[in-house]
DNA sequence: TGCTGGTTGTACGGTATCGTATAACTGACG
DNA sequence: CGTCAGTTATACGATACCGTACAACCAGCA
């Protein structure tokens, strides 16, 4: 049996790579190619085309950034804010964030990327719900500090503008506070 | 003199509408060409090359998401609070909004494109510390929930997920009390 | 009615990409 | 050391762009 020179992985994961860096249409398996050191003649031995590697790109994002996250909260536990702030952590690592905002652009043009990362948002936000709601009894008000924190962790980096002598991470840090304030303390 | 029968600005406008409909790499000239009804013709008599038509294009987004903008918000005039909400409705129309999205996108990938969005953004921060502080004391404060109150109004767009019965618009007014609220009150 | 100059259509060469076909290679195994 | 099967390189025709060159067109004016 012949060897597995360039594995199937190997395109997914350098496909998820270039789709971070520059969006899915420069996804292209010649270029891919070029950057993994061969030609494209592998490539359709794994794929029947590109769409189906950028299928098989999807399927690996959306389990790494739930299942994964989610079990890796899960197993560090802690006091519910924590949980939170970790959840926006891992969800924008330093791997993941930048294939998670171009997916949200990707989404806004494909209907089928839309329905997955719909998928994926209402897992996150579920998590959201459920640590918020320990400190936090009306269920409106639940639900709007939920979308507040989802919106944060997205929105922040797409926030180009300075913030006059703090550091970014402290105004976050401050937000972060409000969202999370208990609302029976002043 | 012969008659200008597609002007610059056609091909800016139809430049723009691609833009937020399918990203920068979907302006293509022959394609907008098409769109427009023409060849491509013309279009090296108004632009240099396809750089230029996106420069032109960036010009154009810039100066009607800021200054037009911040006029009509000025006109407008009212409570504080009115205006944060009327700048948000206001940069985030439908002619906007899709422009806008895809332009974050974009500058994460061309720093001269991140560089007018940091102008942009900034002004927008300063319309949010203006009206926020006047009814906010401490600055770090203000600076937070300016923060919050962009996040929400890009954020809320990428966020696909369902709130369970309320409709987004609820829990976003919610989230806007959140954010505008009283410091001094409970 | 016939110039005239800007606008547009058509044609071109060049590059990049697609998906296919087929030949060359290479490691495992007898 | 050959055979074999899977992997890779190469070559191909097709399409979609780019930017250029030039011919065709057409409103306004002499």
């Amino acid at each position: 049996m012949g060897t597995m020179r360039t594995p199937r992985e190997k395109w997914i994961e350098e496909g998820l790579r270039t789709l971070g860096a520059a969006g899915v249409d420069a996804v292209r398996v010649e270029a891919l190619a070029k950057t993994l050191g061969v030609t494209k003649g592998g490539f359709y031995g794994y794929f029947t085309d590109r769409a189906a590697l950028l299928e098989a790109m999807l399927d690996t994002w959306e389990r790494e950034s739930t299942d994964e996250v989610l079990d890796q909260v899960e197993r560090q536990g802690g006091d519910p804010r924590t949980k939170v702030r970790l959840a926006g952590r891992l969800t924008l690592s330093e791997r993941l964030l930048p294939i998670d905002l171009a997916v949200r652009d990707w989404a806004r043009r494909d209907e089928a990327v839309a329905e997955r990362l719909r998928r994926v948002d209402n897992r996150r936000m579920d998590l959201l719900r459920e640590q918020i709601s320990t400190f936090c009894t009306d269920p409106d008000e639940v639900e709007a500090r939920s979308l507040l924190a989802f919106c944060l962790s997205i929105g922040h980096h797409f926030l180009a503008a300075e913030h006059d002598g703090r550091t970014p991470a402290q105004v976050r840090a401050r937000a972060s506070d409000i969202i999370l304030k208990d609302p029976h303390q002043s």
